[in-house]
DNA sequence: GCCGTTTTGTTCAACTTTCAAGGAGAGTTC
DNA sequence: GAACTCTCCTTGAAAGTTGAACAAAACGGC
C-alpha cells in the first residue's frame, strides 16, 4: 500500500471540496431543483405546458419573424435537438407552432409561433414573470442579482459546447 | 379601455423584468441547464445513473448507519416521494441500495447503502468531485463561491415546503 | 461530376418523471 | 374501540428525455 500524493503516474489524489465549497454546492442544488420544480409546476398549471417547452415560446417569439431553424432553436434553449423533435411535435399539438421547410436548405425545418401560440403567451406571461420574481429577484439585493448574473454568465461560457477551449488541450 | 394601473381591483399591471434582470435570468437559465446536463452525463458514463440518483447514494453514505427513511431522503434531496420510489426501485436492482422495514412504523421504509453501492461511490466520487470543481468551482474566485452560496440559500429558503412563511398571509 | 464526410432533423426503445389513486398503519376524538 | 383523519409509501399510466441509429441533403475536394 503506497502512499499518495506524488509518486508515479498513479491515480492523481483528488482535490476534496473545502466546507465552504461543500455548503454552496449543496445550497446551489437545493435552490435548482425547487426552483425548477416550481416553475415547472407553475407553468404546467397555467400554461398547461413545462417550463422548457414555454422557453421555446418565449424564444420564438423573439425571433425575427417569429421562427427559428430547429438547430438554433434547440442551441439557443441549450437542448439536444432530439428532444426539441419531441417537443416541438408536442407544441404543434397544441396548436402553439407550426412547422415550415427551410427554404434555403432542404433539409432544414423551420418552427414559427402561431397566433395562438402568441396568444397563450401574453395570456401567462405575466403570471410567470411574477413567479420568477417571487422566487428569485424579489429576495437578492441588486448587487446580489448583478452578482448573480455574473458567475452564471461563466459558468454557462465554460461549458458552452463550442467556447469551452480554456483547458481542452486538443483546441489550439 | 382603461388605462392601468391604479384604479379598481383589476388584473394588476405585471413588473416586468428589468434589462439587467432579463440577462441573469437567461444566465442562469443556460448556466444551470448546461451544468445539470453535463453532471447527468458524467455520471451515466462513469457511474451508470443520473444525477439526482447519485445524490440519493451520497446522501445515504452521510446518514447514521448509513440509512434514512424514504421520507428524509426524499426530503433532502428536494424530490416527490413517489419520484424517490421509483428511483430506490431501480437503484435496488442495480444492487446499491436495499429496503428495510422500519422498526419503530410499519409504514417505515428503510433505504440502506449497501457494500456496492458504497463501492461505487468511492469509485466514482473522484470524478464527480472533478467535473463539479472543472466547471464551477475552478472558474469562481473565493468571494463569488462565498455570494453563490449566500444567494442560493436565500433561494432555497424561501422555495422551502415548509419555511416559506415570509410573505404568505394565511400563515400566522 | 463523383465520392466521402458533415450537417440536419427525426425516430425508436429504454429510461425517468409526474400525477392521481390507493392500501395500510398511526393518531385523534368521542 | 369505532370512526375519522392524516401520514407513509407504492403503483400504473401518461408525459417527457436520452442516446443511438438513420435518411436526406449539403459540402468539399479532386
Amino acid at each position: 500500500m503506497t502512499t499518495y500524493p506524488g509518486d508515479r503516474p498513479g491515480p492523481p489524489e483528488p482535490r476534496w471540496l473545502s466546507d465552504d465549497e461543500q455548503r454552496t454546492w449543496q445550497a446551489y442544488l437545493h435552490a435548482t431543483t425547487l426552483l425548477e420544480d416550481h416553475l415547472d409546476r407553475q407553468l404546467q398549471r397555467d400554461a398547461g405546458m413545462p417550463h422548457v417547452y414555454y422557453g421555446l415560446l418565449v424564444q420564438l417569439s423573439e425571433a425575427p419573424e417569429k421562427r427559428l431553424r430547429m438547430t438554433e432553436l434547440a442551441e439557443g434553449a441549450k437542448i439536444t435537438r432530439s428532444r426539441l423533435s419531441h417537443a416541438v411535435a408536442r407544441l404543434e399539438k397544441n396548436g402553439w407552432v407550426r412547422r415550415e421547410e427551410c427554404p434555403s436548405d432542404k433539409r432544414g425545418q423551420l418552427a414559427v409561433l402561431t397566433e395562438e401560440g402568441e396568444a397563450m403567451l401574453t395570456r401567462s406571461a405575466p403570471g410567470h414573470v411574477a413567479a420568477v420574481r417571487q422566487a428569485l429577484f424579489d429576495r437578492l439585493t441588486p448587487e446580489q442579482t448583478e452578482s448573480l448574473g455574473a458567475i452564471m454568465a461563466i459558468v454557462a461560457e465554460g461549458l458552452q459546447p463550442s467556447g469551452s477551449g480554456a483547458d481542452l488541450p486538443w483546441r489550439r
